[in-house]
DNA sequence: AATTCATATTGAAAGATATCGATGTTTTTC
DNA sequence: GAAAAACATCGATATCTTTCAATATGAATT
């Protein structure tokens, strides 16, 4: 994984409600309306948080019908984690 | 670790010079001036992004005479890792 | 005490970001 | 085909961020 690509995540992840989005779909998947109810934003708002984090592909769109649905991307989160994990203290 | 320390470390590691900071840190201390030869920013610029990472005590600092020494916080680095780390997909 | 060296602070400019109300688009339902 | 539901986009605003030149501070050196 690039370091851009590390920057993008952790910028996408310096926000408290996209960091709770991303916790909740690790629970699986979930469709905006779902993710709407749990936080304290509006529509438009969480429309702009899912666009950052499709497109950083750290988050999978699904669409079906008129729902969206969203889920982790798991390759892209465990790259993500070994990087952090490659980091390491002595 | 509170969600918002990891909010705030994110938004640290978000910026692709505070974490080529972090990257060299983590081999051991280095003092402002051998970090201010590795990247291609001024003083000032160094100086503030050395007091973003201070402020979140993910650096620790050392003052040396005129010269200040920084280090990774490891106990909050790990704190963080633990974090991501357990946040895991399926 | 004057100078130099390492770093911090200030002030300003340019750009990015989060947020929301209003509106548009697409899909389903009646 | 009109209405409703789910979501995206637009436009605006307020706030934050990155960056640097200029200047200040504080310690060592001469």
């Amino acid at each position: 994984m690039k370091i851009e690509d590390v920057v993008s995540i952790c910028k996408a992840l310096g926000d408290e409600n996209r960091i709770r989005i991303v916790q909740m779909l690790i629970d699986g998947e979930m469709c905006a309306c779902d993710l709407l109810e749990k936080l304290k934003i509006t529509q438009p708002t969480l429309s702009h948080h899912m666009k950052i984090l499709t497109q950083i592909q750290l988050v999978n769109v699904r669409k079906d019908g008129r729902w969206m649905h969203y889920s982790i991307n798991c390759d892209a989160w465990k790259n993500f984690r070994d990087f952090i994990e490659s980091v390491s203290c002595k």
